[in-house]
DNA sequence: AATATAACCTAACGTTTGTTAGCCTACTTT
DNA sequence: AAAGTAGGCTAACAAACGTTAGGTTATATT
């Protein structure tokens, strides 16, 4: 069929792979994408991609942690800063949505397809995600514990917050889409409000 | 292996059927759920499920517009009532939140796995979705043109409601609950507050 | 120009998939 | 008790799946 084109910002041929794996994902869902369907958008035969990947699920485990531990290490940055705790707030709303409309294939497919990933990986995805949440919940706490942020649900509201932000999936499919930058801002108003003191 | 057991609630054996395949469509994803799996939960051998039901997509099917036409339902009961657009939206949040406390794994297929029904279905189900999100949305917008509802982006409120409440999902799995009730309390009065005007 | 290696191909494998055909058995109705 | 039917079984199917083996071509290195 031909070999794979790599374009400037592709290094390997494995990345041009593996973004490809990340739409397919999203569009049809991790089981629902077959190997061969792979293939033929990159534009080579099944067995090709073998000589570059090692199997389906490592194209998922790569997605999946790429994602996961760009949010860790934000989740480090932030708490080490010396923010408020709603700032620290934002800073994290702001990097999800930043992350959803710009790495919008691999984060959708990091949040929905997980649970596709074979041990050791599944349950390390596990701790890693409840773990995040529960340092997310921590902030909240001591937000409310300080008295900047008003006395809510932790719980309820890293539901909502993070959950929330899974909508802007339906902005990329609107057809009269505003702008990311002022989805960014609609979303932190809403959101961040619900936390402030009046 | 033997017949399959109906209870008082469950009338007949379809209905158990239906019922056990959503909550495995929920726990690995319509792909990946086989017929053969459905089968074991319920008792019997995979070729013994065709007695009941036509295909592996038809219980998809049926588990998707139960859901969805109760949603068209409500919105229409809602619609047609006198209360204000902010009781509207309330209203509305509180069915979906009770459909996703009481009617978990059938709401939880019908939002994540509808992607997989095979048309005619699929394009109904993509108009029902998008219909629904505009009578949201429409409702939303008439508040804020009356005043009732502080002046925020109405596409960006809509993704962000609906989205928020798939968010039980991650209720359901901790371990530590707060009561269906209390959980409904605490997000209404994290989302209507978003919606107040101060 | 000769050689080495990376990238691709075809062909095939063993599984798993949804589904059908044909038969047997338990229950219901008469 | 006899007959009818609903619900189950085994066996098998064709198609699709992820993956491997082994050979061929294109590119890079010497």
């Amino acid at each position: 069929m031909g070999r794979i084109k790599t374009t400037n910002e592709q290094a390997t041929r494995r990345e041009v792979i593996i973004e490809k794996a990340a739409i397919l994902f999203k569009e049809k869902g991790f089981k629902a994408a077959s190997m061969r369907e792979i293939a033929d958008v990159v534009g080579v035969e099944a067995a090709s991609l073998y000589n570059h990947i090692k199997s389906k699920n490592e194209l998922l485990n790569i997605i999946c942690f790429d994602v996961a531990n760009r949010y860790t290490q934000k989740m480090e940055e932030v708490e080490s800063s010396k923010l408020s705790s709603l700032a620290k707030i934002e800073k994290l709303l702001r990097f999800h949505i930043d992350g959803m409309i710009n790495h919008f294939e691999e984060v959708y497919v990091s949040d929905r397809e997980w649970k596709h990933l074979d041990n050791p990986y599944l349950s390390n995805m596990q701790n890693q995600r409840r773990t995040y949440r529960k340092r997310f919940a921590a902030i909240i706490e001591e937000g409310v514990k300080k008295k900047e942020i008003k006395k809510i649900d932790v719980a309820t509201s890293v539901l909502i917050m993070l959950h929330a932000i899974g909508g802007i999936e339906s902005w990329h499919r609107s057809t009269q889409k505003i702008t990311g930058a002022a989805l960014e801002e609609n979303m932190i108003s809403f959101l961040i409000d619900g936390l402030k003191k009046i």
